[in-house]
DNA sequence: GCCTTGACTGCGAACGTATGCAGTCGATGG
DNA sequence: CCATCGACTGCATACGTTCGCAGTCAAGGC
């Protein structure tokens, strides 16, 4: 329960070994000596002190030029341990393996390093460690920041622990109500929307819905389907709506009970892509052919969708715009975002092949 | 060059604040108090030194059940600082877009919590910052191994200062020619023999191989894919290998011009299931009928090659076994890995609808 | 009864950085 | 010429650990 208990055993805990080949890092004595300075007072130069204490333009750049000539690298556990800012991001990620969420890392990394920060992954898979991993993320790390990836609401142990933490939280496709963290979301209505529209002008008026599991994002998209369903005058039909998890297999499942309903829809709106990659296999396999006796969209636009058989109509997710907008929201001004109401960007329908008009 | 210059303004540098609802995390003082012990007494008990001092095994068993009590969690910083473990595992990976590597990515972060370890992820995409990343993963974070997945022998820079670290480095996939670091291997001959094989056996003669960027893997099955014809008494036609980056857009380009030349192939053996995705979706758009008119094959048996349409026949990875095996020698016996020979785990064939017999 | 021994435990110095407070030292005002 | 002041810089300590070394204290041998 305690951390540390039982590891087996460790090699006799090295020490930092004299190795001769790579001499020890450079630290801010060593600038000190060769300026002649102290090593505090290289420390304000080197993290730009406001102005509480002045110093000498001469001074500063003499400590600049030595630390970058001795290639002076700050470590960030001594920085860490005397209480400020470690330069660590912590991430948690409902699901890695989802191909949405890999482009999504992908985006943090690179928004984080841009900022000279590093990314420490956490995952919230197994249902058992979702204490652990993220007090290993949260508290142990000294992160500065935590960002959310996916809705963990199902998961109260880790909001509740996030909620009192004193760094700041901002969650990302968490769904767009309140949760008391911080958030940046996206419009899944005015998505919804756009695919039923484009549906609806092709023809169509049996249109069924494929979800995973009804959290964040996911519900949202399904209520959104069921209430533009109602402003356009169009009745949601028993069984049109299906659950699963978001993986294919479950939307192959779930097309193959929307095809054994008396009157079968003749497009199926999915709530994500690898929902829509699943129904498309699906289709193929039962011989019905997309778009043409079948209309499938998707939602997230991720990589692969541009080259599914048929490509994929799909809702672009603008992710890296959320990204960087989250990472300034932690990073850059983590005050100002605990208040402000959570951005909410909007998604933009991208039309390919796998839609066509109604048979 | 030196890290630390200009990263605009920072909020004060606030200081660990005493927020009255989260208490200061427990530390080893406050256990040493707890049980009227010293400091060191109680550090000693939690890292249990082999038998250096010894211990009484009732103060044991007091501090122990302290520390439970209390939730003491180590303080990986302080830890780091000291020379000591830091229980932070690097993590540099090449393409993170990789729909192959996010699964991997899953199963280190997996692996590396079973063992109590966080992950600290790098990535090498830009070129520009390699070695900047590198250094953030490597030196600055006291990572106490490094994992490397994906071939980075472009980045000379990178090989350079990880041969130099003093840090056990394990890479994956990066083919199984020694490169100075411990490694995993797949059996990348063993991979594509199977697929040749499969697909003579359909009584396929005219095969093309289309692969990525010729590194590590892919370079390998390039290789054994000529040998293994050669072995198979089948000429290597001209324009038979076609190469580009790993993803689907760069084999949609492959097809054409394999299409193009005067004797087209029946089959096409891409390097990994990401470029087989791209032949699936060229092929269609091109009208050919897979497999009928042409069979495809991939490698690697990501998620969504059971979902493709028609499914992939592809190669499977081992994955898990691989980054066990890795995790193992990197954390668990780092001086043993780096003498032995590297492991080579084999894949295994996995035929599903993308190949049939030769037209 | 004193010294040795052995079994424990505590002391204290690092590790690299941040920062409150106390200098130092030249310039300026009286 | 001395006091004052302001502009800098250095001293020292803390952060939570690890670990070499020095203590302490009871038991046992002489």
């Amino acid at each position: 329960m305690a951390g540390e208990s039982s590891r087996g055993a460790r090699q006799p805990s090295r020490r930092r070994e004299e190795i001769p080949g790579r001499p020890r890092p450079v630290t801010m004595r060593d600038i000190a000596r060769a300026t002649n300075l102290s090593q505090s007072t290289v420390s304000r130069v080197l993290n730009r002190t406001p102005t509480l204490v002045p110093i000498a333009e001469v001074t500063r750049e003499r400590v600049i030029a030595t630390a970058m000539a001795l290639g002076y690298r700050p470590n960030p556990l001594a920085r860490g341990l005397r209480g400020a800012s470690t330069m660590l991001l912590g991430l948690i990620v409902r699901d890695i393996t989802d191909p949405f969420f890999a482009g999504a890392i992908e985006a943090v990394t690179s928004a984080a390093s841009s900022r000279g920060y590093n990314v420490v992954l956490g995952h919230v898979h197994a249902r058992a460690d979702e204490a652990i991993t993220l007090w290993g993320v949260l508290e142990a790390r000294h992160c500065d920041a935590i960002l959310l990836l996916g809705d963990t609401r199902d998961q109260p142990r880790l909001l509740q622990d996030l909620a009192g933490a004193h760094v700041p939280v901002v969650a990302l496709w968490q769904g767009t109500q309140a949760t008391g963290v911080a958030s940046v979301g996206v419009d899944n209505h005015a998505g919804i929307r756009a695919v039923l529209d484009h549906l609806t002008e092709l023809g169509h008026r049996r249109i069924a819905f494929v979800g995973g599991r009804r959290l964040g994002d996911i519900k949202e998209r399904e209520e959104a389907f069921v209430q533009h369903l109602a402003r356009l005058r169009e009745p949601l039909r028993e069984g049109y709506t299906q659950h699963g998890v978001n993986e294919p297999a479950s939307s192959v499942a779930a097309l193959e009970r929307l095809l054994a309903l008396p009157e079968p829809p003749t497009a199926v709106v999915a709530s994500t892509d690898v929902l829509a990659v699943g129904l498309l296999h699906a289709a193929y396999e039962r011989g019905l052919r997309v778009p043409d006796q079948l209309s499938i969209t998707g939602f997230d636009d991720i990589p692969v969708a541009a080259f599914t058989v048929p490509s994929l109509t799909t809702v672009r997710m603008p992710v890296r715009e959320m990204i960087e907008q989250a990472v300034h929201m932690a990073l850059d001004e983590p005050e100002q975002s605990r208040e402000l109401p959570p951005p909410v960007l909007q998604p933009a329908l991208v039309v390919r092949a796998s839609t066509g008009r109604a048979p």
